[in-house]
Formats: C-alpha cells, sequence, structure tokens
DNA sequence: ATTTGTTATGTAATAATATAACGTGAGTCA
DNA sequence: TGACTCACGTTATATTATTACATAACAAAT
C-alpha cells in the first residue's frame, strides 16, 4: 500500500534519540511498577519499534534484531504481545504491522484502545481517539451486544502527502 | 477466539438455501448490470461465503470448494477480491476472513464500508453502519488527513452468547 | 542454600495466510 | 480471422504466525 508515489518522503515521525532512551526507560518503569519483567528480547524488540519510521512488520523486527542475523520468530511474537498486553504497542490489524503507542494518549485512550490514520502514500500512522465511542457501544448495545474492544483504522492521505506531487 | 466457551451455540445466522439462492441470483444481475462476469468460480466462492455460518476463512473456502479436494489458492483469492470489489462481501482485518455484505444495508453504507460487530463466543458478525464516519473524517481533517477507507471492528458478546452460560 | 513453582527463553518444526510468475483458454469485437 | 482482454490453471514461493517441548532464570518459601 505504501510507497506508491513518486514523491520522496522526507517527513519522518521518527523519535529522536534522546527520546527514545526515553521511553525505554519509561517502558522499564512501567514493568517495574506492575511487577513485570522488562528483559532484554523485550526492550530489544521495543527499541526496534521506535526506530521505525511507522508501523513496522514482525518480520523486519525478526530481520532486524541481532546486529548479525535474524531472531527466531517466537522470541518476536511473544515480546510484540507482552508489549501490546503492556499498552507499549499497538498491532494494526490492516496492515499487520506494529506501532509504538503515542505515549501522550496512552492513559487519555480509555483501555488502552486507539483509532489510527494510516497514510497509504508514506506509510505512518497517527494515533487519535476514537471519537464518541459511547455512540458506538449505544448502538451495538441495541441488539444486546457488548463491546470489549474495538480496531478503528482509517486509511488515506497525510497532508504531507497531499502536498507533494 | 470464538468457541472459547462451553456452551453450545445453536443462534445460527445463516442463511436458508431459499433466501442463498435468491442473492446468488441477485450477484449475477448485479454483475450483468455492471459488465462484469460472474463466472463458476466466483460463484462458487460467494456461495460458500453464503452458507457460512459467518466470517469464514479463505481456505475453508478453499477446502471446501470441490466435493473431492480443495481449490488451488489463487482460485479463491481472486474471486475473493473480486466478490469484495463488487460490494458482495467484507474482509474482516481482524479476523483474515471474510463475510458476506449484508444486502439490506448494502446501498446505505456509503462507498460499501460498513462496521463490524464480531462476537467472541459464538463468532457470529454483525454489520452496522458506522456511527460517527462524519466525526472521524472532521477528527482527522484538523491534522490535514483525508480518508479514504474506515475499518471498524468492535469485539465482544452477542446476546445469545451473553445469555447462556 | 536448597527446593519448588512460575515465568521467560531457545530451538526446531510447521501451520496458516497470501502472492508471484507465467502460460493457456475463453470471451469480445473490429 | 485476428487481435485484444480478461479470467483461469498451475507451480512455486513469500509472508505471517504458532505449536511443542526442552532449558534457563527468577522468586519465594522452606
Amino acid at each position: 500500500m505504501s510507497h506508491s508515489c513518486e514523491h520522496t518522503h522526507d517527513h519522518s515521525h521518527a523519535l529522536r534519540p534522546d527520546a527514545r532512551a526515553a521511553r525505554l526507560e519509561d517502558a522499564q518503569l512501567l514493568c517495574a511498577d506492575s511487577g513485570e519483567r522488562m528483559t532484554s528480547s523485550r526492550l530489544r524488540t521495543y527499541e526496534l519499534i521506535l526506530e521505525a519510521n511507522g508501523p513496522i512488520k514482525a518480520y523486519d523486527v525478526i530481520d532486524r534484531f541481532h546486529p548479525d542475523g535474524a531472531a527466531k520468530p517466537p522470541t518476536v511474537y511473544r515480546a510484540l504481545s507482552f508489549l501490546e498486553q503492556m499498552g507499549l504497542i499497538h498491532r494494526i490489524e490492516s496492515l499487520n504491522a506494529f506501532v509504538a503507542c503515542d505515549t501522550h494518549d496512552r492513559h487519555a485512550h480509555s483501555g488502552h484502545t486507539a483509532g489510527f490514520l494510516l497514510c497509504e502514500c508514506c506509510g505512518q500512522s497517527a494515533e487519535i481517539a476514537i471519537p464518541n465511542r459511547t455512540e458506538i457501544e449505544a448502538s451495538a448495545a441495541k441488539t444486546g451486544f457488548t463491546i470489549n474492544h474495538i480496531t478503528l483504522e482509517a486509511r488515506g492521505l497525510c497532508q504531507a502527502c497531499r502536498s507533494e506531487p
């Protein structure tokens, strides 16, 4: 889906090294507080996701895991599950990819559920609050359905990609 | 995800044979009107999706395609793409599965975009209108993002599964 | 300090999902 | 009829994800 265009994608959203370091620290504190272990493979996986410029595929994490050679899939998939349970990353269903949770909003989005805007051109994502969650729940409740989790992924074009020809 | 419970799922939503036949006829008319060809593999794929009691996996279609032995994957994946483009079926991203479009609502949902309620217990799905489409678009527009397609999938428990212990 | 239970990891294999590439046939229409 | 397009058949392979089981690391109680 991404990179189907001609222009260059110089509008990187990747975190700068110091911001990444801060996120890694925060994650370690979060785990310490919750009595979970932030092991080295979990940390490495999180680091690679933070380094990525947008959602990253599991096998890209696997390939980049070691300086010399790939990790074994279960190592990374286990870490991804853990990080997702901790609310540190989100899975993007429509891309089979993973993205770091936007820390700024992490506590704002109830149940660690967020919506995503996914640019079909540059491949970057933006996390948004799900507008009117209650309406969705109300609409479901009419038929007696109770919602546990909402996946909301909107595909389109980000401003940068729309303005570049 | 589904069938993690103890109770039986006798609340089938599958169409009755006559209703299925009507859908198949409608689909053929739709194709005729649009100048597309409803070939036998497309029809067979659609038939299997209509017969399913909820979202069905591509490989389940592949396995059931012939009375004796499976179809080749490309045959079915091609048919699935076609049916999706025609608005006859939807892909459920969070399940890697496909479900027949709810005909009743097919014209009501602009752009053939629909939301889904997915029961984590019985595996059935219900198609809903996306309640906040404009708000989502407005929220995206604030950052200059234009939306082409919205995926909305809510997981939870349907009434039948909540009432059965 | 040892035992014991739990949690995490290593490793090999394989399952599940999806597409590429390329040749063939069937319809359409000048 | 010839040329064109669309759909299909076939083989192979790519991509995504999990099972299964053995080992290691850790924590907590004895």
